[in-house]
DNA sequence: TATGGCAGTTAAAAAACGTTAACCGATTTA
DNA sequence: TAAATCGGTTAACGTTTTTTAACTGCCATA
């Protein structure tokens, strides 16, 4: 995958849809379109965005309620709602929603390119750098995804196998924060069904077993919700 | 001075000048007023700011001016304009004047208010980190949310579930004061139902059979309320 | 002071999780 | 090419957490 920033964009208009999709790619991001709110939620649980640009009134499911989803799954990930209601009322539930943006439409590209770097320069910006995202510190250890191997400590050098690399990054990027089961699920296994939620508590244990390495490092349940890992 | 977040507004426009000012202040903000784009940066480098709402069209220095000044002198402050200009060739330059929001007049209130938010939901969040929510003093226990346990006293370190905590972080946050019954409900259970009532019931119960640590702490019921936290 | 809804408690049922080990297919190795 | 290894899934069983049920008493108001 490619470096540049990645924007989810939902529109129920395949016109509208493509016709910005085209633009925001011309002008250097990654775009993907999704033309209802359930492709919307699976393509975000499957990928991995830096920005929700989300049509309000879809069929199926409306940009509020996919809004809320996502939020779920990433509390960060910038949102912005293009919308043909213009009524206060309307913006107000958006922004509620935790939208960044409410842009009512008609609206210039050009002023939506803006809207997204005005965003991207506060969510991006190098005082604010991303953590970097192959390489972990947890307590003494350190986890290079890449690698896939867990070190530090007294212990040896711990090799994972990919399942195991995968699911401790989603930890780690959601330290002390919920990682929901579904969204583990979706991200790893492409698939929330019974069997995979019990191969990935078998996964759990293992990591589990791994990180008692340092005894500040847990991984706790919230019942009914997903796992927690907890680095102090 | 006070702990709020401090909010610099400039606007020539006396009356709706004030009007704003006065709406922000009564939402809890600080608010200083200044009438044209010297006395805004002259305020501005006194003062210490945590957002600035800019009018653009000013006699003497017009926003954009001020915002470039402004910007000088702080790289990263969140700057909004506030313009009756709404051509797109307006809004472009303002944004690439560094603004991360422009509100075209007439605007509600409300609408400003929640863009305001929107902002600096992202600019505090991180580098000016919430007082620590996630552990409180209950008389002589000590009750670590994340952790999920309830320590001190004679007791031997109590672990809670994931729901007990929940609940008792909600009577934590509102200690000596009413927790509503449905706001417990509506964020832990996400439903106010019957069952879910006669759930919650169950684990104040439980909650109280741990406090009887310190017999100071009573969690006391108000008649079809909810429920008060005492610490003494 | 009766009555209906609200609350307190305990027990049992149901759902979710934790762990170990068996299993299975794909490589790798002897 | 048969055996060993590896990564991963499924099965089985025990435990924990949460919900539901049942029974009791309490409170506000008529």
């Amino acid at each position: 995958m490619s470096n540049k920033t990645n924007i989810l964009l939902v529109e129920d208009d395949p016109n509208l849809g493509s016709l910005l999709q085209e633009y925001i790619i011309a002008k250097g991001y990654n775009c993907q379109l999704e033309t209802d709110g359930d492709k919307g939620i699976k393509a975000f649980l499957k990928g991995s965005y830096d920005l929700c640009a989300l049509d309000v009134m879809m069929p199926i499911k409306d940009g509020f309620t996919l809004a809320k989803e996502i939020r779920n799954a990433d509390k960060h990930i910038p949102i912005i709602f293009l919308s043909a209601k213009s009524l206060k009322e309307d913006k107000i539930e958006g922004f509620q929603s935790g939208a960044d943006d409410y842009l009512t439409k008609p609206f210039s590209m050009e002023e939506l390119l803006m809207r997204i770097k005005a965003i991207l320069r506060r969510t991006n910006s190098t005082e604010n750098p991303k953590p970097d995202l192959k390489h972990f510190e947890l307590g003494v250890l350190n986890f290079d995804y890449d690698r896939r191997v867990l070190k530090g400590g007294k212990s040896v050098e711990q090799k994972l196998t990919s399942k195991e690399a995968d699911l401790l990054k989603l930890l780690c990027e959601n330290t002390n924060d919920v990682l929901e089961r579904s969204v583990a699920l979706n991200k790893i296994w492409k698939d929330d069904s019974y069997f995979n939620a019990r191969s990935m508590d078998v996964y759990i244990t293992k990591l589990r077993k791994y990180l008692r390495a340092d005894p500040k490092l847990e991984i706790v349940n919230m019942h009914g919700r997903g796992f927690k890992l907890l680095t102090n």
